[in-house]
DNA sequence: AAGTCATACAACCGCCGGAAT
DNA sequence: TATTCCGGCGGTTGTATGACT
């Protein structure tokens, strides 16, 4: 940890749509290179920890949002019988899925069930899971074409972004406008209508 | 309409392993 | 070899929201 690092009073909670926008900005131009030294550069009073959650867990691009659909539900079951908590192992299976989202689901949904359900049979569970078809605005899953490619990157946080050959502790891409930005992140939140709650509660 | 409770999920914390020095 | 730093993981907490009374 850097002894500057100390001085700043860093930032907790809910972040918020700048927040998103500065590290989205900065992501794009200059890629992941150092998760402690980015937040800085990129105008973030957060910790690298924290700059990182949010990306690999909300912002990335590829990511569904929203929810499970039955095959992703008996996936993470079986899995999680196979591995247990392993929620890494079992999100790198399910492309665009997060450990953090496969871990909340499972707190939320899964492990409640099984409690009250002796028999852990998929088809006894009355899971609230969709089929290929969205029954509304807030439950669609991703477009065609929009599936993001699995890959060892999917889970790590890793991204095809230009690296930065020269010290990019400069100033974040303040060219990219404000619409290209909120494409990023509409793109980030295609598949559902949770960045629809999203700018309800923000923007 | 107001209060209370349950649910969902974003975010934080602590720990660990690997890489770099 | 020992130490430090960083990224990643799993457990847990805090809070917003919806359902219910």
């Amino acid at each position: 940890m850097a002894k500057s690092d100390e001085k700043i009073t860093l930032k907790k909670g809910p972040w918020n749509p700048e927040e998103d926008r500065k590290l989205i900005a900065y992501i794009t131009r200059y890629g992941i290179w150092n998760w402690s030294q980015m937040a800085k550069p990129a105008g973030l009073q957060r910790s690298g920890k924290s700059c990182r959650l949010r990306w690999v867990n909300y912002l990335r691009p590829g990511l569904k949002h929203g929810n499970f659909t039955r095959e992703e539900v008996e996936t993470i079951l079986d899995l999680h019988q196979k591995l247990g908590n392993r929620w890494s192992v079992i999100a790198s299976r399910l492309p665009g899925r997060t450990d953090n989202e496969i871990k909340n689901y499972w707190n939320t949904h899964l492990s409640r069930r099984l409690k009250h359900d002796l028999v852990p049979k998929t088809e006894s569970f009355q899971i609230p899971i969709i089929e290929t078809e969205p029954k509304s605005s807030s439950e669609i899953v991703l477009p065609p074409g929009n599936a993001p490619k699995a890959s060892n990157a999917e889970t790590s946080g890793a991204i095809q972004l230009p690296l930065c050959s020269s010290n990019p502790a400069g100033e974040i891409d303040k060219s990219k406008t404000f619409g290209e930005l909120q494409s990023i992140l509409e793109q980030s939140f295609s598949a559902q209508g949770s960045y629809k709650h999203y700018k309800k509660m923000h923007f």
